[in-house]
DNA sequence: GCCAGGTATCTTGCATCGCATGGAACCAGG
DNA sequence: CCTGGTTCCATGCGATGCAAGATACCTGGC
């Protein structure tokens, strides 16, 4: 790809990242441990959410500072070892609380943007 | 209010606006001029995506220093005159850009985070 | 033993952007 | 003149995505 943000729309998406990465890369943890070049992968198949390893490791270093995960080595047996990060109590409640808070801020943006969203009980 | 952040919600919906602020301040030109105190309060009704001058104006300068609006002062009856900001062809093409962008990216984060949301053809 | 290539982790410096705070100008009413 | 409402703007800070580079482990070829 082209560095030095050539189009609108990188620079767009770059900005839209800030503050969905994290809680996106806490979601991914929901179900068992991952490590950082598999949250890489499952970020980059996501498309929309696609980002670069400067961006992630810094991130699961801020994680692991207010100690939403924890970490643990763990051998490979086709590289070096893998530090893998699990939810901690207060990072499942991080994720729990931007679960409910991402609707309304949904659904504000659609309503500023003017797109139409499939809505069960719409009037006509 | 606290200053400095008390709060998780508010860190995290602090960063969830960046990069969506420009594009719904921008839809909200999109039918007519607007000035600063009126955006403000359009943004304040949404819940959402309440913020405060501090925000809007830098975010009306730069909107304004790349060529998305152009501005006209205009008398008011009831204070000191407003500047009305409206939408160059720039600044339409770069709503359309980001309103074709938008659902993408909203549809990733719904699915990382196992939010439901209601779609025309699921399967059952 | 040595080097190349893939896997995996992390750091540094920069740019962007929301926000709290403060300031300035205009107008009306007392 | 002075207070209060309305409207505009600037400054400094904190948070975060990103490009680029550094380090380390493992396998395989020579």
């Amino acid at each position: 790809m082209e560095p030095g943000y050539s189009s609108k729309q990188a620079r767009a998406t770059a900005q839209l990242r800030k503050g969905v990465l994290e809680y996106c890369v806490l979601a991914l943890m929901r179900d068992r441990p991952r490590y950082g070049v598999e949250l890489l992968a499952a970020l980059e198949d996501s498309g929309a959410l696609a980002t670069s390893q400067g961006t992630v490791y810094p991130l699961l270093s801020r994680l692991r500072r207010d100690d939403l995960v924890t970490t643990t080595w763990q051998e490979s047996a086709v590289g070096p070892p893998r530090r893998y990060y699990a939810l901690t109590d207060g990072g499942r409640a991080a994720l729990e609380e931007f679960t409910l808070l991402w609707p309304g801020f949904r659904d504000a943006v659609d309503a500023f943007l003017n797109v139409p969203r499939p809505s069960p009980g719409d009037p006509a």
